[in-house]
DNA sequence: AGTCTTTCTTGACTCGTTCAAGATAAGTGG
DNA sequence: CCACTTATCTTGAACGAGTCAAGAAAGACT
């Protein structure tokens, strides 16, 4: 997937394109899930001395843009994923912070039907599964 | 409802009895989903001079006994309830911010039976619900 | 009451994130 | 291809929710 495809995304997004941002896109793709320190360090491995305050606003206008999405498990910093428009949702492990991709619930999107939601017109349901992972379920085990 | 009922509740949580602790509960009771700082002045109300830290540490104590529950909208700083124990959510306005308890989408904790979550051992969903509260989406509908 | 342990007070501090001002470069028309 | 306009980036400071630490205070048990 060469830089090519990134461009063509970010323009068709109406965002100017930018090293940076190819950068931060690059990086988001590389590590699903990662928090924006990491993405930070993920951007200058590919443009070396880009500010962090760069990465905070690509991260952002690429948010605003849908490119990339954000959420932030309680407990944690922001999490930025390349993932967009399947409305997924994730599973946090309690113990090692581990965080998968879990489809929605019964496959046909009843996240977004709330049965009595006071009159509110919902467009989103975001969804956290907290639990335990597969490794530290059999580590639990173990002891 | 006079604070011999916190009292209890927190004897039986096994917590010691403090001015503090009393005074914490009762603000969570008094403002279902109000944020720390809102938490910090009604609990002065009742108790002058509470530090911050007192209530910070209140907060947590009771989180972890489960008598007041917390979550966090994306973008808000923490907020509290004590409506615990009945697996309800939440639906917030983007636009004006208002937080509304939604009850389980299809009446039967649906949430918790994520279809496939890569064999994570779920034991919570914590559901958020995005839309636009009555009051606001009528205030648009006139603009 | 006396003692022990938990909890509270005070105050400093961390860290993720945002703000602001000036420098830079992407897009656009000539 | 060049100049122009405006969005974006750099640098560096600032902010604020939340945490840490040391000593003082006050529950709980005997």
């Amino acid at each position: 997937m060469p830089d090519v495809d990134f461009t063509q995304q970010l323009r068709e997004a109406g965002l100017r394109v930018t090293r940076p941002r190819l950068a931060v896109l690059a990086a988001v793709h590389a590590h699903p899930h990662a928090d924006t320190e990491s993405l930070i360090s993920a951007a200058r491995a590919l443009l070396a001395d880009v500010s962090h305050q760069a990465v905070y606003d690509s991260l952002h206008a690429l948010t605003g843009a849908g490119l990339v999405r954000s959420f932030k498990p309680a407990g944690s910093v922001a999490r930025y994923e390349a993932r967009t428009g399947d409305n997924h949702h994730h599973a946090v492990c309690r113990s090692c912070g581990a965080i998968v991709d879990v489809d929605c619930a019964v496959g046909h999107v009843p996240c977004l039907t709330a049965s009595d939601s006071r009159g509110f017109v919902v467009d989103e349901a975001e969804v956290i599964y907290w639990g335990t992972c597969p490794d530290c379920a059999i580590t639990a085990a173990a002891t």
